[in-house]
DNA sequence: GCTCTGTTTTGAGGTAGATCAATATCGGTC
DNA sequence: GACCGATATTGATCTACCTCAAAACAGAGC
């Protein structure tokens, strides 16, 4: 749960302090953005209901999708240093943002230490998530990546307390190939020959994991 | 400046503070490990003097660098959430370190607002840069890997007061064919062929730039 | 239910970069 | 200054993935 929630571990007198900072809600429509590339930072945000994705832009207009965001996952990180955000962020389906104006955060953490504590936390393992998806982008097969990404979204559905062996992608093959490095087609392609060699099931978007442990051993072959 | 320095903005009795935070100091010659994977995690690292790689490591015993750090740079930054290191720092070349304890470092910046906004700073532009390698290595073509990197190394040294044209690579092709999702023979080619195209001049690891502006026009072509 | 648009699948063929291999060069050591 | 292992260059070939293209499918609006 500790990963779940900025106020994890709490007291209850802190938590108060914490229930002052939460400010507006958002509700955002699938294709809505919540923060642009270049918008000034102010907040972080907090996923409560659906999900997100955020792409970096390149001075060319190229796009790369970096994450994929549901229920816990706080995102507008990079902003902080920058005063300004350097990706965006656009809702994949009907989705409920909790905003968090960083300066109270930033004042609120330097009177709870608990609260500090979990902020760098949730700062470092952004950054540990990306040295992991630099080492699938750098050094990975197009099989093994969709291996990874499919193992690492069911977990993330398990921590949730959904079915880590059935879900629906909210992203299209475009997208997820985006976010790993390949062309939709190939995406697609994997998708037919993970079907085919009863590892997955796939209907379109709906995923069920058929066979974990052979994506897990799928994983590290060749390179 | 205030990139390259924690205590940036302080005032004067702040500093002292501060002073009191830096543990000890540590020397590396090259090809020592500052920390390795799996280790403890206790301080973050200011890099004094040379330069490191990390890299972050598969199961499978994969290796991929992550980045390439210079005087000024905060290392270890991934290490806060897991409570151990996910990656390892070698030293490149004799190099000097100053530990910073984490625990005491938050105790500060809980003390002096400055501090903690400089520490959130270096978390978030560590996200940032992240981003922006995802991007290189999700969809740019291989020249447009090593122009980054070219321009990426130069605009560093030249924010050190160091030439920003003219600078001698402290990484093998190995290690930045690593960095950049590449072979080490592709990386070799491309320095050759940028080398035949007068867009630099290279000798070895001794690199000149020759002609910043068309190494620019270069990325974003094609994709 | 039908239409239209965006998404997905599948096929055929091309290419950037990988792999394999041989030679050249560097940097350190005795 | 000669030797040795590590690093770099360069060439020839191969292949994983991309590109182009066409058809099937899904879902939103009427």
């Amino acid at each position: 749960m500790r990963e779940l929630c900025l106020p994890f571990g709490l007291n209850a007198e802190d938590m108060q302090q914490v229930d002052t900072l939460v400010g507006s809600r958002v509700k955002l429509k699938k294709g809505d953005a919540l923060y642009r590339a270049g918008d000034a930072f102010q907040s972080l945000y907090a996923v409560r209901l659906g999900s997100l994705k955020t792409t970096v832009l390149a001075e060319d207009g190229r796009e790369q999708v970096s994450g994929y965001h549901m229920l816990g996952d706080i995102i507008g990180l990079d902003g902080i240093g920058t005063e300004r955000h350097g990706c965006q962020a656009v809702a994949l389906e009907d989705t409920e943002i909790c905003v968090l104006p960083f300066e109270r955060l930033e004042d609120l953490a330097r009177a709870v230490p608990q609260l500090q504590r979990n902020l760098h936390l949730f700062l470092s393992r952004e950054i540990s998530r990306d040295h992991n998806i630099m080492l699938l982008l750098g050094s990975m097969r197009a099989e093994e990546r969709l291996a990874v990404f499919l193992l690492n979204l069911a977990d993330r559905y398990r921590r949730r307390g959904y079915s880590s062996t059935e879900f629906v992608l909210r992203m299209t093959r475009e997208e997820i190939g985006s976010h790993l490095g390949l062309k939709l087609e190939t995406v697609s392609r994997l998708f037919s020959r993970f079907h085919e060699d009863g590892l997955i099931q796939v209907q379109g978007r709906a995923v069920k994991l058929l066979n974990a442990a052979a994506l897990k051993e799928l994983i590290g072959q060749h390179g």
